[in-house]
DNA sequence: ATATGTGCAAACATTTTGCTGGTAG
DNA sequence: CTACCAGCAAAATGTTTGCACATAT
């Protein structure tokens, strides 16, 4: 699980306060793709009055500092992972909304060889397959 | 660029009004990835004095039609191309927020036969790349 | 001590919807 | 004729922000 991601605020010169200790051992616990008003009542149950505001702040503020990335299921709202979680991406079941994570070593490295080819640096990317479940 | 938006929607049965039909030539015309305001913007331009809210309920119709493909970008709004187009995915200049659409048989192969390997039927997917460009 | 963070409520941006009159088939 | 569509304005949704107070360093 190596760093945890207090230790990586304190890395990067973030200030802490009670919020931000809260949220970011909500994050560590997360294991799944909270949106920010699941964040915001893990966030509540654990601890303090923690406001809405102040957790989309957070969130920025993390994404900004390199600690989550952002993902966009087209469902509307952004959802956050841990970007230290090793690379993967993202499989969601049409059926039922769940997401299956998955990595593909050729795919990355097939993303990477395109991009060059068009004549660009690869500094970031999404994949999301859309699908159902396959009856027997 | 075989059949039209409005030759579509008639084999799909959908009612043809005046404002769809102006929706549908606005994107027929279109080779990039509008948003609903711009859409609105361009059907307006052409003609009649067409709703913000007709563009929504009409970009809704047709793409349950499956005549339109939704994408996002990560920009907040959804945008939206002829589902007809060859299929292709996106490249992004991280830089300029252009957009590059390219198709590599490779990849999709790829995709399909990881989807199959999860159990899954794959029944659509999503693939965008951010990078820069490369200086030479 | 001072720059920065927080809560609250208001503002914002995008998208959806109720209603009433209009139109396609 | 009748079911469906369009315009308008209001509401819903997700996110950001101004301000006054609080707190980390």
């Amino acid at each position: 699980m190596a760093k945890s991601i207090m230790q990586r605020l304190q890395t990067h010169g973030v200030r802490l306060t009670d919020q931000r200790r809260t949220i970011a051992a909500v994050l560590d616990e997360a294991d799944d793709h909270p949106d920010v008003e699941e964040l915001h009542a893990r966030a509540n149950a654990r601890d303090a009055q923690i406001s809405l505001a102040t957790v989309y702040r957070t969130v920025k503020l993390f994404e900004e500092a390199g600690i989550l990335d952002r993902v966009e299921f087209g469902d509307g709202r952004a959802r956050f992972e841990d970007s230290q979680r090793d690379h993967h991406d993202h499989l969601i079941d049409m059926d039922t909304g769940e997401v299956i994570e998955f990595c593909d070593p050729e795919i990355e490295a097939l993303q990477d060889k395109i991009a060059r080819r068009l004549g660009y640096k690869l500094e970031g990317h999404r994949l999301e397959l859309l699908g159902r479940k396959i009856k027997n």
